[in-house]
DNA sequence: AAGACACTTCGGCCCTCACCGAAGGATCGC
DNA sequence: GCGATCCTTCGGTGAGGGCCGAAGTGTCTT
């Protein structure tokens, strides 16, 4: 009934190993990373590399499944494929000995500012507000790390609370612990951590700066966090 | 104070995959999966490549944080370097796409079927024995997957019952579900896993089978388990 | 219809890297 | 000490793959 012939062997692995071995390829999925759809050409320009190059990794990628694409006239969108390819691309890079890059020109500065302050991470929230979000949710009961990390009965009525639905099981957890590259803390993944920020841009909570990843708390999220979560609003001043 | 400008780029995470982005060295990776410590020419005749082919892997490898070397006179010892490592590699094999690779010889055939029985995945228990393990737990409330995968209170109980300490609290997670590539259920790896596996061994519930990381149920195992989780028998008959 | 734009295909360049065999330590057993 | 075993270093070979620019296809705008 069950397949146990299908035999794991060195070059499989490989084969999805080295879709991330290259240079370029990795830096587009860094930048996929944001959860959005780029185009072919955004990536190109993106990653330093000539348009014909783009389209060669993009065709691997896709091919090889970590990516999914479509077409719509003259533009290829392209995004990652599910959340586990998320989850496999962020646990790779947590592992990645990471050179430290001293930020060069002043908008360098104040872009990686900003990411450190919010971002998203694939369909989650992250950097410091993603941090302090979950730590909040910690310490009034909503979350518990003892054996595993869970939402307890408390964070299901505090979700409910605020509209949010459960969302249906799947296979992908409810609530996953993901290590924030700035923080070097966790912050809440999984279907509820996505959730939780599709409900944060609805709301109009949150908001998108400018084309990166990098995102800011309006007056009203800022407002409503400290509401419901008692955040002091120094997590989250509005950044021009 | 914290190190916000460690930035990470494309090159950075494809020198991690670019690791195991060869054949030969995903294949020593895969072999030590089984959690044991293998000697270069061991794992060079595993993969079919002269020993000093093996050499210069195993010096990336190291090199690169995967894996951990011990030296012991005229033997150079390899293992996965932390648990981490080994769930990065569980990760990728699980999303690698896998050749259909009908077993051959009929030595081959036992050893895959000994596999698909009962095996070790680094440092916990896999295969028909793994799965069946997680799933009693699971059936008798000592395990619970409603949001993200816990103990309960009965589960540390029935540790405590056998005589399992719970793990001290580290970064790595108590439980966790691992896929299983033969049985494609979850079954338990992290912490309390490894605990579980380590008292396995050390109790004889089970036993290595030759070279492999293939174990065999004993006969006292067999007992206990029926006793302990109600598992019939018909899981683990000991094999040759 | 014409031009601009997004993407793809192709040919060619060059560099990286996996591999081996031969030779040279290093260690163990006798 | 003397082979046998385990590992390492080094030079050479060959294949693979990342890159570009030029030319071609399809799509949108004017």
């Amino acid at each position: 009934m069950r397949n146990h012939d299908a035999h794991l062997e060195g070059p499989d692995l490989a084969a999805l190993a080295g879709l991330l071995a290259d240079g370029t390829r990795a830096s587009f999925c860094l930048a996929l990373l944001d959860g959005r759809a780029w185009t072919a050409t955004e990536l190109a320009r993106h990653a330093g590399v000539a348009a014909s190059t783009a389209t060669e990794h993009l065709n691997l990628l896709v091919g090889g499944g970590l990516l999914a694409q479509e077409r719509q006239g003259r533009h290829r969108y392209v995004r990652l494929a599910d959340p586990e390819t998320a989850q496999l691309i962020e646990t790779l890079a947590s592992m990645a000995p990471r050179r430290v890059n001293p930020p060069r020109s002043l908008p360098a500065v104040n872009r990686s500012r900003a990411l450190a302050r919010a971002r998203t991470c694939y369909d989650h929230l992250a950097g410091a507000l993603g941090v302090a979000i979950t730590e909040a949710m910690t310490d009034r009961g909503l979350l518990d790390w003892e054996q595993g990390l869970t939402l307890t009965g408390n964070g299901i009525a505090w979700l409910a609370g605020l509209g949010i639905a459960l969302p249906p099981a799947t296979r992908r957890p409810p609530v996953r612990a993901c290590l924030d590259w700035t923080e070097r803390r966790p912050h809440l993944a999984g279907a509820v951590g996505a959730a939780l920020c599709r409900h944060a841009f609805d709301s109009g909570w949150i908001t998108r700066i400018g084309t990166g990843r990098a995102v800011a708390l309006t007056e009203i999220g800022r407002r409503t966090l400290q509401d419901h979560l008692g955040l002091s609003d120094e997590t989250g001043t509005p950044v021009s």
